[in-house]
DNA sequence: GTGCCCTTCGTTTTT
DNA sequence: CGAAGGGCAC
């Protein structure tokens, strides 16, 4: 496919700062991947003198397949893709002495984090503490946040000198001592660590000849002026982005960073995208009469050569549940009339929460299906357990990590132990690890602790130098080693149960393995190395193994953005659904809901199929009584796009009322289960 | 120090 | 209802 002229213009101009306004399926991709080719070959950059940057690992792990295509293994392998956290980590890991950090340095998750955050804000606010901890915990952690993707100083905040500003002050010092980073860190130090330091502003901006930034609209103030101190010797960028998929900005993303980009680069040239590659006219219609709704920092108008396609349905469901039998028989319609793969479907929702019906009649209906992202896997507790080993093998002063396994499995160490420990740490104001092997710290102790507290830590030790000595299989035996299958069993859980939690921990030490022995062309990493990416999420292949299964696809809106299906669901759409409950009170708000639809919408690219609920009955009757507002209304967004006149059919025969209890029992799962079987599953297995 | 029972809560998005 | 975490009793 040849390139338009647009998108042939981006492409080709590379003398300086330039922006792509790239509407929804304008093919960005395409011309980041295209453009990254052109540099290599026509102006002769060599690929280690380009980076480009994109928002998810999903993102760059598929640019990155897509230019090897291109340019040959060899070369795509030298070029630097990846994500702006990914990115800041490499430069902290570079420059660990400069950022007051220890080569060993880990990063805190989520959960570090919040647990930490807890702790601290317990003693700065007694009161709120006490009275609605959630909700003040929730201030913290996005005032904390906020400091950082807006690239606020430690000393502005001592400045406030308020009680957030001390939590602040003291989460950062916690880190410090336990050597860790947190998410937010691995772009605000490195930035902060550039902006500060010329020489080192020098030497990163020298490496990169060329810069790619995909998602622009995105982008935080901290990961903006990286890219600008990343830029300043070269001063050649392009970044592509579209205002209207905007949906970040609870993180911290400012599309004023759009804006700012021409007020910044006088010589900015803007080239926009507006031909749509992607949806049908109908889909696209319907996704431009919602997005007039929103404010504009440049117009532009989307169009679609392609055919006018198929009606968009707009369906009327009793609740969740029959909103998911609908969508199972619609899938298992399109499968009859035509051949395709179930993963040309896609169920999109706002929340994660609203994915495990789908999942539950899916699975009922043998439609296979995958659920992408939702924390859970990294919520169990033995994945928790599992990665805290390694985080402590790889850094002792990690406090969290330490506090949260030196009892797991049980050792015998309890509460007064701990008690004691942390004392001793604090007088001596070493991190607890050392500590505990100070035979003045051990004398304090009876003997059976004693025996526990030294048996640990030589474990602990006992890896730190095998791994040093490069036995990187080594950690195949930490599992056994510490007897968790032992402990699991005492904890009277069903054997499957036990099955399941072995396997997942077998699954984290898969990845280990995997990211250390440098599989799928990535390089080996070194242990540590290793443990920060699973602290990412950044795993090679998938939770369960679950490679590039072909099942029907379901996640959330924010997920799915970036990528495209054939036939798209989209559901939910009810006040408080979509838009969200919690983002009714602003314009601003509104505008990002609004523009959450379109992100689902313009995913579709044959397809489109739009669900909402009459009723909030949940699977649980009890729950109902917790939910009194039964009724659900409409979502404001369906008001917008007039379906009358752009969705050319309403559908309105799932409504309850409607449907006898012999059509009813027809969508039921199990008879979808058997209509399938009558058919016969296997026949419509692949293509 | 461990284990069990009780309360609480279900209200968003992710590197 | 069902998970999860905190508190309390052995």
């Amino acid at each position: 496919m040849k390139l338009n002229q647009a998108q042939l213009e981006a492409v080709q101009y590379v003398d300086g700062p330039c922006f792509v306004l790239a509407g929804a399926g304008s093919g960005k991709t395409r011309v980041i991947t295209i453009k990254i080719e052109y540099l290599i070959k026509n102006i002769g950059l060599l690929p280690k003198q380009i980076l480009a940057v994109t928002f998810t690992n999903k993102a760059a792990k598929e640019m990155q397949e897509r230019i090897e295509t291109n340019i040959g293994k060899e070369r795509a392998e030298q070029l630097t893709i990846c994500t702006f956290h990914s990115l800041g980590l490499e430069i902290l890991k570079k420059e660990y002495i400069r950022a007051d950090l220890k080569a060993s340095f880990t990063l805190f998750d989520t959960h570090d984090q919040l647990k930490l955050i807890d702790e601290i804000a317990s003693q700065y606010f007694p009161r709120d503490y006490s009275e609605n901890r959630k909700e003040l915990l929730e201030n913290c952690c996005e005032y904390i946040s906020n400091i950082k993707s807006s690239l606020i100083t430690l000393e502005e905040v001592q400045a406030q000198n308020t009680n957030l500003a001390k939590v602040f002050i003291e989460y950062q010092a916690y880190l410090k001592a336990c050597n860790a980073v947190d998410m937010d860190d691995l772009i605000y130090k490195s930035t902060l660590l550039l902006k500060n330091n010329e020489d080192l502003r020098q030497k990163w901006s020298l490496r990169f000849a060329y810069i790619l930034v995909d998602e622009y609209q995105d982008t935080n103030v901290s990961q903006y002026q990286l890219l600008k101190m990343l830029s300043s010797y070269y001063k050649k960028f392009t970044v592509v982005g579209d205002d209207d998929q905007a949906i970040y900005s609870w993180r911290g993303a400012d599309s004023k960073n759009i804006e700012n980009l021409s007020n910044d680069f006088k010589d900015l040239k803007v080239i926009k995208l507006e031909q749509n590659y992607r949806s049908s006219q109908n889909i696209l219609e319907l996704a431009n009469l919602l997005i007039e709704n929103n404010d504009h920092i440049y117009e532009k108008a989307i169009y679609s050569e392609l055919e006018q396609g198929e009606d968009i349905l707009l369906v009327e469901c009793m609740d969740s549940e029959d909103e998911a039998r609908y969508i199972a028989y619609k899938i298992i319609e399109r499968r009859m009339l035509e051949h395709c793969k179930w993963s040309s479907f896609a169920i999109l929702f706002r929340s994660n929460s609203q994915a495990s019906i789908f999942e539950k009649i899916l699975h009922g209906s043998n439609i296979p299906n995958i659920v992408y992202g939702g924390e859970s896997f990294f919520d169990r507790a033995e994945v928790k357990d599992i990665i805290a080993y390694l985080k402590l093998i790889a850094n002792t002063h990690d406090e969290m990590s330490l506090m949260r396994i030196i009892n797991i499995p049980r050792r015998g160490i309890g509460k007064e132990t701990l008690t004691k420990l942390t004392d001793f740490s604090k007088r001596y104001a070493k991190g607890s690890f050392e500590c505990a092997m100070h035979t003045k710290f051990l004398s304090m102790l009876g003997p059976n602790e004693q025996k526990a507290i030294q048996e640990f830590c030589a474990l602990i030790i006992k890896y730190q130098q095998a791994i040093a000595k490069g036995h990187k299989d080594i950690i195949t035996n930490l599992i056994t080693d510490i007897n968790y299958s032992q402990y699991l069993q005492s904890s009277k859980l069903s054997d499957k149960a036990i099955k399941f939690k072995l396997n997942n921990i077998q699954t984290v030490i898969k990845w280990m393995f995997e990211l250390m022995q440098g599989q799928n062309g990535q390089k080996a990493l070194s242990f540590k190395d290793a443990v920060n990416k699973i602290c990412m999420r950044q795993m090679l292949s998938k939770i369960d193994g679950e490679e590039e299964v072909n099942a029907v696809q379901l996640m959330t809106l924010h997920s799915s953005k970036g990528l495209e299906f054939p036939y798209v669901f989209l559901v939910g759409l009810e006040e408080g659904s979509l838009p969200h409950k919690k983002s009714l009170s602003t314009d601003a708000q509104i505008q990002e809901e609004r523009r959450l639809a379109y992100v689902g919408i313009t995913r579709a690219q044959k397809s489109l199929v739009i669900s909402y609920r009459l009723n909030n009955k949940t699977v649980n009757p009890i729950l109902t009584a917790f939910d009194k507002g039964v009724k659900l209304k409409k979502s404001r967004f369906l008001d917008e796009i007039s379906y009358y006149k752009a969705v050319k059919k309403l559908k309105s025969q799932y409504k309850n009322a409607n449907l006898s209890t012999e059509h009813k029992q027809k969508l039921a799962s199990s008879a979808l289960d058997e209509l399938l079987k009558s058919v016969g599953s296997a026949a419509f297995e692949g293509r």
